[in-house]
DNA sequence: TAGCACTTTGCAACCCGGTTGCAAAAATCT
DNA sequence: AGATTTTTGCAACCGGGTTGCAAAGTGCTA
């Protein structure tokens, strides 16, 4: 699907080195179904150490090449930004946390309306989760 | 301000035994001035074991007696619930998280709107966490 | 009131996700 | 090549949360 050069000049675009590393996670995102965790990533690239994963991740986050969010375990999921610019998490989209299969999805079709904070606050990123039962669980339960 | 009696009406309300550690932990959530975290309960309740504190945050929250959050770093905050029912968060009110002082602030005058899920998607509760800067942090800045 | 069952508590240990210091390996520069 | 900088793996650490277990407390019964 993605050939490395495919990646390399992703990776470019948004000031990123591509090390081998690097490649490797941002390819493990694209061929996700969703939102990821550092332990996921773990299982997934068995060659690459735990720190590794989380310097390379935490690197796409300063370059805004992934969002991340807490799934309200307080696990942190990972998935590559889809706009071209600045991806800080002010948009606001939603995200999805399935209590029964532990997976988390990106509702990125459903915008958060825009909130009115009270005087003073000033607000930089957001973040909004809903937890439940995903369609799948839903079903087999 | 709340006499002892007064809480203990209050936890027989919500099915709730009164033990002197749940007066103690009930009276420091009255007392703060906003969502609180273990670690801050810990420092106020200082004959009180952290374990003992955890479980009673978690027979509170089974009793909707407390909600709690996640406030972006992966910590719990706890507050007591306001309303008299089920409290299971699922009336959906913003929380705001201090990236300055650290502090959480309940902003439960904002509703957020009715969302909308896709398709078989059910909820349970939600989780709507702005992070930014607070009145104060914003001046001290 | 003594005996007994049940509940609550403190302590210590554990779990797990995340994070860091450090030295080896790899890439880049002169 | 040799020096310098960056990347990586390893091991250890951290902090919030959680649990097993035995001691202490509570309440009831005889
Ligand atoms: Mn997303
Ligand atoms: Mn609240
Ligand atoms: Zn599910
Ligand atoms: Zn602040």
């Amino acid at each position: 699907m993605h050939t490395n050069s495919d990646i390399e000049t992703k990776l470019a675009g948004k000031g990123i080195k591509p090390t081998a590393n690097r490649l490797l996670v941002y390819r493990a995102l694209t061929e996700a179904s969703g939102p990821v965790t550092l332990a996921m990533l773990e299982d997934s690239l068995v060659t690459v150490d735990k720190s590794s994963i989380f310097r390379v991740l935490t690197l796409f986050l300063e370059h805004d090449a992934v969002h991340a969010f807490e799934d309200g375990r307080g696990v942190l999921n990972y998935e590559l930004c889809t706009t071209d610019g600045a991806c800080n998490m002010t948009d606001g989209h939603l995200h999805f946390y399935c209590e029964a299969c532990h997976h988390s999805y990106c509702l990125d079709t459903i915008k958060t309306p825009e909130l009115v904070l009270p005087e003073g606050f000033t607000p930089h990123s957001l973040s909004f989760v809903v937890k439940g039962l995903c369609p799948h669980c839903r079903h087999s339960h």
